[in-house]
DNA sequence: ACACTTACTTACTAGTTGGTAAGTATTGCC
DNA sequence: GGCAATACTTACCAACTAGTAAGTAAGTGT
């Protein structure tokens, strides 16, 4: 009974592998700053094993945003996020990007980015683009269900609160990064202040 | 009398060029995504001149901030900008934001370096830090006047609102890159709704 | 007129980039 | 046992990267 042609938590394949680091490298130097070389030294593999699974860079920087994407969907959709109400919802956002924080201050994949956009493969911008426009979807109708029951509050539209709270929280992480963890907490702050009575 | 000696806004020299089209380059490209060749050929020089005017691309991007750096400082000293009141003092920050969209929807400077920030010269890492808390403290003092004469209204301290604002407003040039300029207006018209009375 | 400085070009280098082709060891399948 | 698929390694490659050294042409200063 061979064990390794099943996956486990701990035993994660060369595939997986290799996404797992190129995501760590994207988020904490950016894209066009992390090679295969650097990916292969790492992994202990050589640089055509990675070709062998992602072809170009532009299969494996695609992948990562697919990855990510399909994240989102499996993590609004799970029990423990759907049962909760709209401010624990809130918080279960935030914990995300607070969790980056703690991980030495990774920004968040749309953060990663989007300064590099335009050298980006045609595929990753639109994954990008889907990927952001689905989450910003899930925090309005969160936010818009929020100030029917008074848990925040907020003027002007649900969408654009939502639009507007994702791009302070990518912006903030981005902040932290620059200098460190405290401006990330202030502005986490404000938000708070501003939107819970 | 040699009129190539003193410097007029039609006539810049090759430094000015250099430096002028790098600055485009990294706003719309990223900071590791344009190279000396790219530079050179349009500026129909040969890549050893770029090395002659900036020895290491660290020069080049460290004097990048500077300038910048050096425009903020003047630009708030300006006439037209410290003799105006507080709202009217934000709407000159928005223009240069919306300046920056209106340009081929080029990111700020700090949007551009924050996701590759660990891959610069600590001398580009330092400046950009100052330039960043310089253009708070600037923008904390105007809200916080603004705030004494009803001109805005908002809960916290003006540091972490100026904080907030910012940083949104760097998010949102970045938001422009990925999508198009709808988001940016619909971030910029929440922040005015909920800042002016 | 001569030396010096400025602003380049030409020619080169070593290292890195993404990528390919061919070979190899291990595995499951009939 | 033979076969094919899987997951690699070895050995390349052309293009590009930042950077250097030496040469040169045109002013500038005295």
């Amino acid at each position: 009974m061979p064990s390794a042609t099943f996956q486990t938590a701990l035993a994660p394949d060369t595939r997986t592998r290799i996404l797992d680091l190129a995501e760590v490298l994207l988020l904490e130097r950016g894209y066009n700053a992390f090679s295969y070389h650097h990916l292969a030294r790492e992994l202990g593999i050589k640089p055509a094993a990675i070709h062998y699974h992602y072809p170009s860079k532009d299969d494996l920087g695609t992948a990562l945003v697919t990855r990510q994407l399909r994240r989102l969907r499996k993590w609004r959709g799970l029990p423990r996020v759907t049962g909760l109400g709209p401010a624990q919802q809130l918080d279960a956002l935030l914990a995300v990007y607070e969790n980056h924080l703690g991980h030495d201050r990774r920004v968040c994949l749309f953060g990663a980015l989007a300064a590099d956009f335009r050298t980006l493969p045609e595929a990753m911008q639109a994954e990008l683009r889907v990927f952001n426009h689905e989450l910003t979807e899930w925090l309005a109708e969160v936010l818009s269900a929020g100030r029917a029951t008074d848990a925040f509050r907020f003027v002007g539209s649900p969408a654009a609160k939502a639009l507007q709270l994702l791009t302070t929280l990518a912006g903030a992480l981005q902040v932290a990064r620059v200098h460190d963890e405290t401006p990330f907490q202030v502005i986490v702050g404000q938000l708070r202040l501003e939107l819970l009575p």
